[in-house]
DNA sequence: GCCGTTTTCGGCCCGACTGTTTTCAGTCG
């Protein structure tokens, strides 16, 4: 099994999380830590850096020891530091820090007390009562030991940010109500449109004597009242989604969103600056010595920096401060830039509704094209069509657009590719059509090397304008293909070859890094919602929040473009 | 362990809340 990434980075945060409850240098640390997130947010795997001879060290954070240890890592999968420290202390006093409220000194005290290692050890002594006895613990913590591993059972790390928005939006509307609110926004990672939350962070001002921390920890759906604070309030909803509450001064507004959309890199980095410049820059402000300078914008905080203002999705330290510094930020597609939707099903495969309905929707939505994308006669499952059923809906289409005078009716096929990279259908009916999108949906579980050929070869055929879903992820669900990425990038940037950002919030596929490596190689995207019912056809929004999470800007998606533009992209020599 | 317009040493982001103890350490974000 190859090394990945996120192998490297984890053995990175098990060294950290060691040597923590070792009460190591707290600097030490943090260093593996950093390396951890460098590693784990690299768009490229690490092992074919090394392959290709690059030096690791220019990574940020990563010097010339972590360099070489991240080679042995690759190498062997672990590292001796990492085996030495499992000899001292139990590895799995590293899963019980992942507790919320339980660090690395209660964990040590723990195990050295009454030496709990496992959930389960510690379960037991929760419930005999032998945690509240230890110096530093009491009741309520040996509560909450309980109430966390409880909570622990169901699984609930991430949620996907459409399932984060249905939670989080009637709350919002329930918070409104307050009469005394001035303002309420939602930052975290929900603002940056990451396709996962964790949890959700709420800003809000107010006028003297608002009671909104009432309000807010009342809410019908709490479960779980975490903290309550006159700045700062925490509550776990019945769904288990954890979500905070600060209140802060309008002056401070700005830098309090700055701080709180994040990421936690993005501000370390913006900090540093401000520690260059002299000035101190927190939740409150921008202050020098001790007067505030800057705080009451976003736009004010980065001004100070002598920075442009940063678009919440680009604040991740991926390179958006020095393109900041240089003046050369994207300026990032929005949702109005998009004139239509390429992949979309009717009722004739397993959509929901009639190409008809489907049509009259996206007029309704202002589109200037759809495309009617229904899956090819492999996926049985779907009612896929054959020749003679794809020949029938184009003449149904011809029909149709007759009566349709302000949308233009795209023909089109979600096709499959075959495990031998071929198309499922012949060349003679595809080219009857304005356009196709291939999609792996079988085979899932190839070699890369034989599932990458398998895409390149189906880049052979000159039918094949757009690569659906390129990964096949489905978020939670089901792992990526084992593709090498960059390989079916570059060719498909040489053959003129698009790849789809499908909207659908289970896929977001490409990813938010592969967006921008494709960017960086050259290719154009197209960002579409893969809609099967009439309702689906509002998921472009979250298409487009991974589109600006990966930098792109109009010029990079292709279904920016008017339809007599857009065609010339569909044309292969 | 990393890093450098303070460059090979000596720094390294910062504040709120909780629980336990009684002035603060630990944890979190």
């Amino acid at each position: 099994m190859p090394v990945h990434n996120n192998d490297v980075a984890e053995v990175f945060n098990k060294i950290a999380d060691l040597l923590e409850i070792k009460e190591e240098n707290q600097f030490r640390i943090r260093a593996y830590r950093d390396a951890a997130r460098t590693i784990g947010g690299l768009s490229k795997n690490v092992s074919d850096l090394i392959d290709q001879g690059r030096d690791l060290s220019e990574l940020p954070g990563i010097g010339k020891d972590l360099a070489g240890k991240i080679e042995t890592i690759v190498k062997t999968g672990t590292h001796p530091l990492l085996e030495d420290l499992k000899e001292e202390i139990p590895e799995e006093l590293s899963g019980l820090m992942k507790l919320q409220g339980m660090g690395p000194k209660k964990v040590a005290a723990i195990y050295n007390e009454l030496g709990v290692k496992t959930d389960k050890d510690l379960r037991k002594a929760a419930e005999e009562h032998k945690i509240r006895d230890l110096e530093g613990f009491g009741e309520t913590t040996e509560k909450n030991i309980l109430e966390e591993l409880e909570r622990r059972q169901g699984d609930h790390k991430r949620y996907k940010l459409s399932t984060a928005e249905q939670m989080v939006n009637p709350y919002i509307d329930y918070l409104k109500n307050e009469k005394k609110l001035k303002s309420l926004e939602i930052a975290g990672s929900f603002r940056r449109r990451k396709e996962t939350v964790g949890d959700i962070d709420i800003l809000a001002t107010c006028k003297r004597g608002c009671e909104i921390m009432d309000q807010f920890t009342e809410y019908e759906d709490v479960e779980k009242v975490i903290s309550k604070g006159e700045t700062r309030s925490s509550v776990v909803l019945k769904s288990g989604l954890q979500v905070d509450l600060r209140l802060v001064p309008q002056v401070a507004f700005g830098a309090a969103m700055h701080y709180f959309t994040g990421s936690k890199e993005h501000n370390i980095a913006v900090r540093k600056i401000a520690v260059k410049k002299k000035y101190k820059l927190n939740e409150y402000g921008v202050f020098k010595g001790d007067d505030r300078i800057a705080g009451k914008t976003e736009k004010e905080v980065y001004d100070k920096m002598n920075l442009p203002f940063i678009q919440p999705e680009l604040r991740e330290n991926r390179g958006e401060i020095e393109a900041a510094k240089k003046g050369s930020l994207p300026d990032l597609i929005t949702l109005e830039d998009i004139c239509g939707d390429l992949h979309v099903h009717s009722k004739y495969t397993d959509g929901r509704y009639t190409i008809k309905e489907m049509v009259k929707a996206a007029e309704e939505k202002g589109y200037e094209y759809v495309a009617i994308t229904d899956h090819s006669q492999k996926v049985t499952v779907a009612n896929g069509l054959n020749p003679k059923r794809l020949r029938k809906q184009i003449e149904e289409i011809d029909k149709l657009q007759e009566k349709f005078k302000n949308i233009r009716i795209l023909k089109s096929i979600e096709v499959d590719i075959l495990e031998n990279g071929s198309l499922d259908l012949p060349d003679e009916v595809l080219k009857e059509l304005d356009f196709t999108v291939c999609s792996v949906h079988y085979k899932l579980n190839l070699s890369q090397k034989k599932q990458t050929e398998r895409v390149l070869k189906a880049m052979d055929n000159p039918h094949m304008n757009i690569l659906g879903h390129p990964s096949g992820r489905l978020i939670h669900e089901r792992k990526p293909l084992d593709l090498d990425m960059e390989k079916i990038m570059k060719k498909a940037a040489k053959e003129n070859v698009h790849l789809e950002i499908n909207s659908h919030p289970d896929r977001l596929d490409l990813n938010d890094t592969h967006c921008k490596s494709g960017k960086e190689i050259g290719i154009k995207m197209v960002i579409s919602t893969d809609a099967h019912t009439i309702d689906d056809l509002n998921l472009m929004r979250f298409g487009v929040g991974q589109a600006r999470r990966g930098w792109l800007e109009p010029k990079d998606v292709i279904n920016t473009l008017p339809w007599k533009k857009l065609k010339k992209h569909f044309k292969r020599e």
